[in-house]
RNA sequence: CGGGGCGUAGCGCAGCCUGGUAGCGCACCUGCCUUGGGCGCAGGGGGUCGGAGGUUCAAAUCCUCUCGCCCCGACCA
């Protein structure tokens, strides 16, 4: 990859979203496959370290992995009347195989609700099957009209999760126990600030008697969803017959949860901390943390640099950028728009007086320090940037989080908040989770984003459109 | 799927209007020289001009169709 000049995000935030991927060398558009992108070797070592962080967090309550199909008997997505209106727009179908066409058309998996399903009704008798805790690491693909790299493709990598409960209690435990899963991953590995809440009726998953989702803020103000925890009820416990008996003999439907996050949360990292100067990683998702350039003028200077850099890296497990033939002004800025979060300058004064240059990427601060405190100084460096990455990000949702107490409030509030200007905003406003209100919304290209769970402002209320009671203000914003 | 923009060397572009030897910058290779924020000089390699069809003695250039990408909208993780 060439290296050419980003965007300011001033000028041009979707532009600069791209160069800041394509420079930062986490992707590119696969061209010849409509919609889909190619994940590069950077951004798929960020996919592996967010990967890890959930997979052991489900281990830790008793997930197993598994793998299911890709293909799907048509007829599967029809046997849950509003899954299937909701995600037949946008299937691929398999019409032949074998140069034939076949009897009955495969969908490729939107979801995999519907042949889990299928597969619960023969696992599951008894109450003593229950729970059943299962997550599958995955691709699905769903035909997008309109498509950016990660944070919607055509084809995309996830998790979902799949579980199958005796009692409706237990099932709501369970979606709210991801749900803090998510949560705890975005803020405290992403470094992403997240609101819990409950997805309004129209825009619950299809099938779903509840969605909950965790929302995050850009850097323009736009909200992301960043993963989603369902509440299937026994919608698809009915659909595909997975009955179970219970302790006292009685047969009944499952209680179903599903959740996921997808490569989308790589898009929401991007968008949460990069810069002008490109990407940049939080600590803990960095798949390179620290760099270390070398500097070097003559021969003699070269093999004492290098030997140096050398031994301080193996103590820190840094990389040394050895490359010949390119300048450590170059160096710089290739690592600079790859995100990595600290490089280390270590020239022949260094060499010399027993030091190193410290640069951490997100606040370009410099600190000369001794060789031996290289480990330690570095370790603290990366919690701390890790850190002020986090309340950087939470200060932006705070100031760009206005309330409104009428309808009129939010719509002037929208207006004035257009992402090009990165001046998007959470709007905190009473709100009836009623379809005909998020219909209104729609007047102002904006959305019910979620009902927090957790009321940080003044309670009950009136709804802005119908003037009924309401229980507390939700976020209403423009989204990705 | 509608509106707009764009497809010419790995990348960024010029050439197209007015048809006539396919160019420039960066990157790449070789050599020398350099290295504290994108070094320099010299030489060199690399193209079915997105694809198909048509007009023409002749098409990157004109016409028709098609595919893809980006932006804006309607639908969505």
């Amino acid at each position: 990859m060439p290296e050419s000049p980003i965007t300011p995000r001033a000028r041009d935030f979707a532009a600069w979203y791209q160069d800041v991927v394509l420079q930062g060398d986490m992707a590119e558009p696969a061209e010849i496959v409509k919609g889909c992108m190619v994940i590069k070797a950077n951004g798929y070592a960020v996919w592996e370290l967010l990967q890890r962080e959930l997979d052991e967090r489900f281990k830790a309550c008793g997930h197993q992995n598994v793998y299911f199909p890709l293909l799907i008997p048509e007829s599967f997505l029809k046997k849950e009347a509003e899954h299937v209106e909701g995600f037949s727009p946008e299937l691929a179908v398999v019409t032949h195989a074998g140069g034939k066409r076949l009897e009955e058309p495969y969908v490729i998996r939107p979801t995999s609700e519907t042949i889990i399903g299928y597969f619960f009704s023969r696992w599951i008798q008894s109450y003593r099957d229950l729970p059943l805790l299962l997550n599958q690491w995955a691709n699905v693909m769903r035909w997008e009209l309109r498509t950016r790299m990660f944070l919607r493709t055509t084809e995309f990598l996830w998790q979902e999760g799949h579980t199958a409960h005796s009692n409706h209690q237990e099932a709501v435990e369970e979606v709210l126990r991801i749900l803090d899963i998510y949560a705890d991953v975005a803020e405290n590995v992403m470094a992403m600030p997240v609101i819990k809440g409950v997805k309004t009726a129209s825009e619950k998953f299809a099938g779903a008697l509840r969605s909950y989702s965790i929302e995050a803020m850009m850097q323009n103000g736009l909200a992301l969803q960043a993963g989603t925890s369902h509440d299937l009820g026994q919608n698809f416990g009915k659909a595909f017959n997975v009955q179970f008996q219970s302790s006292e003999g009685r047969l009944d439907y499952v209680w179903q949860t599903s959740w996921g996050v997808s490569t989308r949360l790589i898009g929401g990292l991007i968008m949460s901390h990069s810069d002008d100067k490109g990407l940049v990683l939080p600590p803990k998702l960095a798949p390179v943390k620290c760099v270390i350039v070398p500097i070097y003028r003559r021969e003699d200077e070269k093999s004492r640099v290098l030997e140096t850099a050398h031994r301080l890296a193996a103590d820190c497990q840094a990389k040394v950028d050895d490359r010949e033939g390119q300048s450590p002004g170059a160096k710089f800025f290739h690592w600079e728009r790859r995100g990595v979060p600290v490089v280390v300058e270590l020239g022949p004064r260094e060499v010399a007086a027993g030091n190193a240059v410290l640069k951490r990427r997100d606040t370009g601060a410099k600190e000369t320090i001794p060789q031996q405190e290289l480990p330690g100084r570095l370790q603290s460096a990366l919690a701390q940037m890790q850190l002020d990455l986090y309340q950087a990000a939470r200060r932006r949702l705070q100031e760009n989080t206005v309330l409104a107490n009428s309808l009129a409030e939010v719509e002037s509030i929208l207006k004035d908040a257009t992402a090009e200007r990165g001046g998007g905003k959470f709007v905190m406003a009473h709100l009836k989770d009623d379809p005909q209100c998020d219909a209104r919304l729609k007047e102002f290209k904006a959305t019910v984003r979620n009902i927090p769970l957790k009321d940080e402002y003044d309670g009950p209320g009136k709804c802005v459109i119908t003037g009924e009671p309401v229980d507390r203000r939700v976020v209403i914003a423009k989204a990705y």
